[in-house]
DNA sequence: TTTTGACTCATCGTATACAAAGTGTACACT
DNA sequence: AGTGTACACTTTGTATACGATGAGTCAAAA
């Protein structure tokens, strides 16, 4: 019961960092191993897991971690937003009880490990700090579609959160200063407001996921390179 | 390998059809008799429905239909124009393959079932109906919202299918000719136009499902009585 | 009479053993 | 030499037995 859980926690934490990686095979017995637990509580873990999206289970071929091929990419883009803005315009009406203090202390160990340089444990906290959101709004239905994107985002960010440029570091800077903005809309309910602190934070998201997804192109010559070289 | 989808398939049906009501206990011993497989593969049907929403587990504590409260279904009703209607153009916009013919036979065999009075079969093909549209429109995000919205629609709707008065026939009818004209929408992939009638049919369900939220008042006296009577 | 505690029983959780399916390799035949 | 088939091995799926946890009941004491 308790191996469970952690083993369920582990795995999750494993995929969203990509430490396990998309339509990485994942072997049974090894796992068993891994976690100390027998094969049965572990196939629930699989199907747990395979719920949320976080894996695929094929018949009588095992579990491989959920691919992230170009044509998914697409249909991210193009529902993010929708979804983001919504469920924080319903988070500033509906979080209740402790749930924003909650959210600030998330918001405070992500910026902590941002500044540490902890690149994987800030994608997950910013993954977390998002998932609070998400319950703070409430709303069975369109959480779980935030739940799918958010599986996407966190995979797909994990460069995001090593960077290596100054213009980059300003980029993170803005994003935990968008964080800090959404929880004081929160805090005072403002709704329309919080909708559109989502939309900035996606377009920010946005500028930096589209990078992953198409590089740069590489450099055409020696000199384009050098300038290149100097810019970074 | 066989059984366990036919298990899985069933329950699923007999969820949505509110034969298994929100909240009834499941025994899995019971279970496993009833459909003839043993306690590990049935706990893994389990743990897929839980996963789909149909059912919540909670620990060591065995299986529940998942529940309908009052809360929830303010939810469902803020959530469901948003999520039907953008579903709607997604499947205009990105339809593909033999889907549409798959959606108009599952739409000819609703109206049949409409027609014959199967009033739980009907429920399950317009549940199906608006699934095949969620894989219509090619978006795994939405459609994980899409999916959690049709468990409560079909559940609410059962009444819906067995009408009791002209005014209800009328409705029913309205909603198949909303199906066609979807459908027609969906061929000539008239994004705008499907959203749009989407809404509209969305309107109509939102009427009927008012009513078994919040069912008309007891008559005060034996003279509204009596006008209802007539009325109806 | 009410409340609390222990005991019993039913039900859930886990491990292990066995059966089935799939895959890879080696050997033979064309 | 290439292809096809058969056999063995790896991996997945299922059943069953046993251990653990929670709920209900009965009795005893306050």
């Amino acid at each position: 019961m308790n191996k469970k859980s952690a083993c369920l926690l582990a795995l999750r934490e494993r995929i969203l960092s990509t430490e396990l990686e998309p339509g990485a095979d994942l072997d049974e017995l090894s796992l068993c191993e891994t976690y100390g637990i027998s094969r049965t509580p572990l196939r629930e873990v699989l199907q747990r897991l395979s719920g949320e999206g976080l894996i695929q289970l094929e018949e009588n071929r095992g579990a491989k971690v959920a691919s992230m091929d170009v044509r998914v990419m697409r249909t991210f883009f193009q529902t993010a937003p929708l979804v983001y803005a919504n469920i924080s315009a319903l988070a500033a009406e509906n979080w209740s009880g402790p749930q924003l203090e909650t959210l600030k202390q998330t918001q405070a160990s992500f910026a902590i490990a941002m500044r540490r340089g902890e690149a994987s444990e800030a994608a997950l906290l910013n993954h977390r700090f998002h998932a609070e959101i998400g319950l703070m709004a409430d709303n069975a239905y369109l959480v779980a579609s935030l739940n799918r994107l958010l599986i996407d985002h966190t995979r797909m960010s994990q460069t995001f959160y090593r960077p290596t440029s100054d213009a980059d570091r300003n980029r993170v800077r803005l994003a935990i200063e968008q964080h800090d903005a959404m929880i004081a809309a929160f805090e005072r309910r403002e709704t329309a407001l919080s909708m559109d602190l989502a939309l900035q934070h996606w377009d920010l998201s946005r500028d930096q996921l589209e990078r992953f997804v198409r590089p740069d192109p590489l450099p055409l010559d020696v000199h384009s390179l050098e300038a290149r070289r100097h810019a970074v």
